[in-house]
DNA sequence: ATTATTGTTCGTAACTTTGCGAACAATATA
DNA sequence: TATATTGTTCGCAAAGTTACGAACAATAAT
């Protein structure tokens, strides 16, 4: 029997994070938010193609994958970037993506 | 009724590109053959824990996704990063989390 | 106390993902 | 021709994803 290395801590962190911006509605969620000083459940909800039951699933999502945070402003729900975590991921698909970087073309210096 | 907008291409192909890194069986692909001249199906096989039918759905999930490329050298198969579309992947996060940098921390000068 | 606004949760349906062992195909070796 | 090596495909099971409308809860306004 051949021993069988396990994922890495890192390498399980990072495919969280990419599996939660795996989906269109959850990318376009993401940048809105980025880019946004007002980002309330409804104006989120106005940027995408789909219902609000799943407007609010997605929302779940990367609620549970860490990159953002929600708190309720009564009758509304304001919706935030997770710094600390999002700053986390960047450095994660930073590295991933510099680790190739022996090919390189682009962004590398 | 509000008028909806769809999902923009490039958020379309950001999110099949993350969808694609969702597993960490397959980051650890992507990292495996980033950093190794020798990308026999084999090998790869080996640094994983899981089943060589398992990780022939995953090498085919990522090649559905232009992220790496195989070719047959009998009775061999060798797996390669398709770098057009790693490059493209790469710009695509790059851009996404550069939007951020507005509150930036790290990375952003 | 109604009624309206806002967003979550429930229940359901269709589909996808992940995983495995077994069977298979294709080449190389004895 | 038999046998070994290499990797894919098949068939299946269990679990997760995506989507919706309807029902619900919580506050605010009439």
């Amino acid at each position: 029997m051949k021993k069988k290395r396990d994922y890495t801590v890192d390498n399980e962190q990072l495919a969280r994070f990419a599996k939660a911006l795996g989906h269109p509605a959850r990318i376009t969620i993401m940048e809105f938010l980025a880019n946004q000083d007002s980002c309330f459940f409804g104006d989120i909800h106005d940027e995408l193609p789909i219902a609000k039951a799943t407007v609010s699933q997605h929302l779940k999502e990367l609620k549970d994958a860490g990159l953002i945070q929600g708190e309720i402003e009564p009758p509304k729900v304001r919706y935030c970037v997770n710094m600390k975590n999002w700053n986390l991921a960047k450095n994660l698909f930073y590295d991933f993506f510099a680790s190739e970087c022996i090919h390189g073309e682009i962004h590398c210096e």
